[in-house]
Parts: C-alpha cells; sequence; structure tokens
DNA sequence: TATTTTTATACATGTAATTGCATACTCATG
DNA sequence: CATGAGTATGCAATTACATGTATAAAAATA
C-alpha cells in the first residue's frame, strides 16, 4: 500500500487525506516529543487535521513508528542514531566550489553534475533548518524558513568544510 | 464484505492484482515484440492472468507505454510528449506530504519522484500568486513575489488538501 | 490487584477503485 | 467509403479502502 506503503501513492481523493496526514505525522514525531495518540490527535486538530485516535493507531503502524520513551521514532532509525555528518562532510569536500547565501536560501555551487549528490548528502543530513532542497547541474538550493535559520545552518556546514572529516563529529 | 484478517493481507490481494500485471506487462513488452493488446492479453493468460482487452488498455494507459512499429515502448524513452496534467486536487492527494512556508517562498515536500509531476500540476493551476516553480526529486519550491502572496497561496492550497472535494469524515 | 490511561481491533458504513461487457471510435486498406 | 483490426470508454457490478464508533486488550499507575 503505502506506496504500497512504499512507494507508490494511491492515487485517490480519498487518500488524500491520508498521504498529506502521514507527512506531518512525521513531522511532527519528528520534532517533537509526542507522548501519545491522543496529544498527537490534538495536534493534528490544531491543523484542521481531525481524525480520532483509532486511526492515528493504524497510521502509525503503517509508518511504521514506535513508541519509545522519547516519543514516536521510526523504528529504522532506532538501533542507532544515524550517521548525518560523514557522507556530508564527503560531499562538500568532493563538490563543493561555493557558498552564497540570500536572505533566507543558501546556494551551494559545485562542478558540473556535482548537484545532485550534494544535495542528496545535504537531504540525508536532515538538518532541522532545511524547509528543502532542490538541485540542478552545478547548483544546489537549500530552502530555509528564515534569514535566521539560513544563518544558522550556514554556520554548520562552513564549519564541516573548514575541517576535512576526521571521525565523528 | 470479507472477513478482513489483516489491514496488510488486503494489501498484497490488491497488488496482486493490479500491480502485478502491471509489473509483467512491462516484462513481457520489455523483452519481446507484443503487437497488440490481444496478443498481450493472451500472454498474460497464459501465466494465469486473465483480464480482458479493455483492462489492458486501461494498464498501458497507466503505464504510459505507447505503441511503436516495435511493439510497446515507455513514453520516457520516446520523444517527449505531454502528459495530460492532473487536477491539482488531485495531485496534491498523491503526492503532498508537508507544506512549508519560507518567506516568499512555498516549499512542498512529495515522496522520491514526486515533485515534478505535482509542480507541473501546480503550474496548470496558474495561480496568480506563483512568479514561478521549480521542482527536484522530492521538493517543489514556489516563488512568489512576496510573503503576502505567499500567504494567499498557502491558503488555497491547505483549503484544497484539507477539505476532500466531496463531503468526507 | 484495581484503576486509569493508552493502544489496538471488530464491525459498519460511505466512497473510491477495478474490471468486464458492450459498443464506439480510429485508422489503415481494399 | 466500406471493412476489419485494434483500441478506448460509458456503464454497472464488484471489490477494496478509509475511517468512525464501540470496545477489547495492554500498559502504566495507584
Amino acid at each position: 500500500m503505502y506506496k504500497n506503503t512504499e512507494r507508490r501513492a494511491r492515487l485517490t481523493i480519498m487518500s488524500m487525506g491520508k498521504t498529506f496526514r502521514h507527512g506531518q505525522i512525521l513531522r511532527l514525531v519528528t520534532d517533537q516529543r509526542i507522548a501519545s495518540q491522543e496529544e498527537l490527535r490534538r495536534r493534528l486538530a490544531a491543523q484542521k487535521l481531525r481524525v480520532t485516535q483509532a486511526t492515528l493507531s493504524r497510521d502509525l503502524q503503517e509508518l511504521r513508528l514506535v513508541k519509545t520513551h522519547e516519543g514516536y521514532k521510526s523504528e529504522a532509525v532506532l538501533p542507532e542514531e544515524s550517521t548525518p555528518l560523514p557522507p556530508l562532510a564527503r560531499a562538500l569536500g568532493e563538490f563543493l566550489l561555493d557558498i552564497r547565501p540570500a536572505e533566507n536560501l543558501l546556494v551551494l555551487k559545485t562542478p558540473p553534475g556535482g548537484a545532485q549528490p550534494l544535495a542528496a548528502a545535504v537531504d540525508g543530513a536532515k538538518f532541522t533548518e532545511t524547509a528543502g532542497t532542490v538541485a540542478g547541474d552545478d547548483t544546489v538550493l537549500i530552502i530555509t524558513p528564515s534569514k535566521r535559520s539560513r544563518e544558522s545552518l550556514q554556520k554548520k556546514i562552513e564549519a564541516l568544510v573548514s575541517r576535512p572529516l576526521r571521525g565523528r563529529a
């Protein structure tokens, strides 16, 4: 199912609520501590997504989120707190040519063909500041919610660049 | 109604139908020369997949396979041709995972590969607020002239998402 | 262990998706 | 322009989904 659960979103108006809701659940769950399905229900309701606890129980199951002492987490990332930086540091070292801030945007320049892999690495790092990334051939555009968050992100990236990768950061 | 055992079981049954058939069609079509839907029907029937020509006509359309002098081919590898634009509401339902406002930009997140079709649908809607759109793999960036216009556009999109076209719980 | 809180499920219901059938449409030929 | 092969589509029956309600099961607490 979903995408089959997997990959393919169902083409239905009905699932419109479901697909988006799943995305929201993932977002809520990853940046804050949701202690119960009831709490999650309230959070969603606060943004006009009104469903019952029963539905959330099913959603969490489909999303394979499990409850831990710190809220719901993806079972996949449970084993170990992923390694966000190494891949990014390497990608930056290999591709980054320039960093150009622009208000709430951060533009990364690379040699031709380097944008996609670098963008993938940036995505993989899952910075909380990034609202999204778009990559062309030699340019990666990172969108952040505000100028402030862009500055924060920029510092992190610059730190990775100036200090070549070494063991875990 | 059937006795539901488990949600996953149903899904499996479902995908065994259409999804599996689609996979078989792709396989057959890529290694041999299928000259007609009737021939395809016979080939599938030979492996216990019995459906009518009408169904195959629909399948081929969904798989975006077009007929050429050498049988059915994926349109993707053929000279470009515009794909019918899915209505925005439908595209949103199928792909939209999250909406992230950022100053005068609106970032729409989708599952991998969903950005292009969703962006096409957004373009098709011809909102007066959009100055332009850019799409990567799983991110659609909509640029608007101002924060104000972004807010306006955001509301319109949110309305399409949270409120199904036809009444529903 | 009893009580309360939280999560999972059987069931019913409303919708949407899938598919076969019959038939219309298309296009190349004679 | 009639014919026939091949393809598309309106309609109806069937099947599958999503979700709420009510309630059971499980977990946490007292």
